[in-house]
DNA sequence: TAGTGGTCTAGACCACAAC
DNA sequence: TTGTGGTCTAGACCACTAG
C-alpha cells in the first residue's frame, strides 16, 4: 500500500469513528503533512481521494471540512452509494446485508461478453447471478461475468461474500479503474422475480467493465437497482 | 488558465481533430513534458484530466493510448455523455442540437431549493425549464434553479444558449465541482408532455448541485433524460 | 495581512510490462 | 534490461478568503 493510501485510510477511519466530526475543520495540509511525515503533494493526494469519495470538502483559502455523510437511509428512505467506491460490502459496512446466489456456472462467452472482456471466441467465463438484500429487502440484482483464467479458484462461498475482497486479497489482483454506463429501464422478468417489484417499475441499470492494473478486463457486470429504493451519489470535480 | 489545462486542451483538440488517432500510442510522459516544457507532475495532471474525461487510457509499463470515443449515436442509437464534462453544449459539440425554453421566471425559493442552494428563507431564484433536442428529437428536460444574486444579468437569450458559457466567460464564475445523484423514475406529466413519451416510460433523473470555486452553490437542477435514448458514461479510477 | 489550498518544479526512486 | 506510468520529496510561488 502506498503512503497516500495509508494516510487516507487513517483519516477515513477517524471520520467513520466520529473522531473527526461532521463539519469539523481539519488541520491545514501543511500541518497534516508534518503530522504524517510526508510531503504536501502526498498529503494532497490522500485528501483528494477522500474528496472524491465524498468524505471531505476542501475550499481554497478556507480549509478542509468533514462532510455530512451519505449512506443508507439518509434520504427519502432510499439506499445510496458512491460508484467511486468499489463494492457492495465496503459501501454498506455495518448494515444488515445479505447476498443470495441465484446462479453460479461456467458458460461459453457470447459475442457481447467476448467484446467487453476482450476474449477470444470460445473462451469460458463464470456467470453469476446474485441478489443483494439490505435490511432484508432485495435491492440489487447483479449479473456478473468473469474470465475463468483470470479469476482463478472462484467458488460459491466466495461469491456469497465479497468478490472484491477475494480478488484483491486472495488472488492479489489490483483493481485499476472501471467504465460505467448508467441507464434507466423498466423491470424485466428477472427484476420482477428477484427484486419483488411490479411490471413496468423503473430500475437503474449500471453496466460496468472493471479493469485490473494492466488494463485487462476482469469483470463485466450488469447491475439492476430498484428505482424506488436506490440512488447513486457522486462527486464530480472540474479539474 | 493553468498550464495543465492548456496542455490538456491542446491534446484534447488533437484527439478531436483526429491528429492523434484512435488506439494510437502517445509519446511517453517524459517526452511530452519536454515537448510542453513542463515538469512530469504537471504533464501527469494534464493526462489524468483526459483519462477522467474518457479520451485516453494509461497503462503503467506500456504507455498511453487514445481511446475509442463515446458520443452520440455510438451505441444502440442512444445518446451519451460523460457527467464529468460540464454542459450540454460541450458534450454535443458539432451535433444538430436545439434548446427550447419553456419557462423562465423568478420565484421565491421553496424549502428544497433553500436547502440545496444554501439560501435564506425568502430569497429569490431563477426558475428555468428547458428542453434539449438532439437531431430534432426531444431528449432532455431540465428544471434549473439559480440564485439571482450570484448569477447576475441572466436573460432568456442566455438561457436559450449555453448557461455555462455565460457563467464562466461573461460573469467569470469558476466552476469547482458538483454533487450528483442519479435515480430511475417513471415519466411524469412534464416528461410525457415535453419529451413526447408515454406514461410509465423510464427516465434517468439526475439531480445536481454545482459549486463555484469558493464552494458556494450556484445551480440546483433536476434533469430528466429519456430512458430509451440516453445513457451516462463515466470512468471511475481507483486511486 | 495571514491562512489556506492549488499549481509547478526538477529530480529520485518504485512497480509493472515487454523483450 | 529497457520503457513506461506511479509515487514521493522539499520547496517555491500563486489564487482565493477572511480579518
Amino acid at each position: 500500500m502506498y503512503k497516500y493510501e495509508i494516510i487516507a485510510n487513517e483519516i477515513r477511519n477517524k471520520i467513520k469513528a466520529n473522531e473527526f466530526k461532521i463539519n469539523e475543520k481539519l488541520p491545514d495540509e501543511k500541518t497534516l503533512s508534518n503530522m504524517f511525515k510526508c510531503s504536501r503533494m502526498t498529503m494532497k493526494q490522500a485528501m483528494d481521494m477522500l474528496v472524491s469519495e465524498g468524505y471531505i470538502i476542501k475550499s481554497r483559502g478556507i480549509g478542509t471540512f468533514v462532510r455530512p455523510q451519505y449512506g443508507p437511509d439518509n434520504k427519502n428512505k432510499r439506499y445510496s452509494n458512491h460508484p467511486n467506491t468499489f463494492g457492495f460490502s465496503s459501501n454498506f459496512e455495518g448494515y444488515d446485508k445479505k447476498t443470495e446466489v441465484k446462479e453460479f456456472k461456467v458458460i461459453e462467452a457470447n459475442e457481447e461478453i467476448v467484446d467487453k472482456l476482450q476474449l477470444k471466441r470460445g473462451e469460458f467465463v463464470y456467470s453469476i447471478k446474485r441478489v443483494r438484500f439490505l435490511n432484508k429487502k432485495p435491492i440489487i440484482l447483479e449479473q456478473i461475468y468473469m474470465p475463468i483464467d483470470k479469476i482463478v479458484g472462484l467458488n460459491k462461498e466466495v461469491v456469497e461474500n465479497s468478490l472484491y475482497d477475494y480478488i484483491e486479497n486472495s488472488i492479489k489482483i489490483k483493481i485499476y479503474n472501471a467504465d460505467k454506463i448508467i441507464r434507466a429501464k423498466s423491470a424485466n422478468n428477472d427484476d420482477i422475480n428477484y427484486l419483488k417489484i411490479e411490471e413496468g417499475d423503473p430500475i437503474i441499470e449500471m453496466e460496468h467493465v472493471v479493469y485490473s492494473q494492466n488494463n485487462s478486463p476482469i469483470e463485466y457486470a450488469i447491475i439492476h437497482y430498484r428505482g424506488d429504493s436506490y440512488e447513486l451519489h457522486f462527486v464530480t470535480k472540474k479539474e
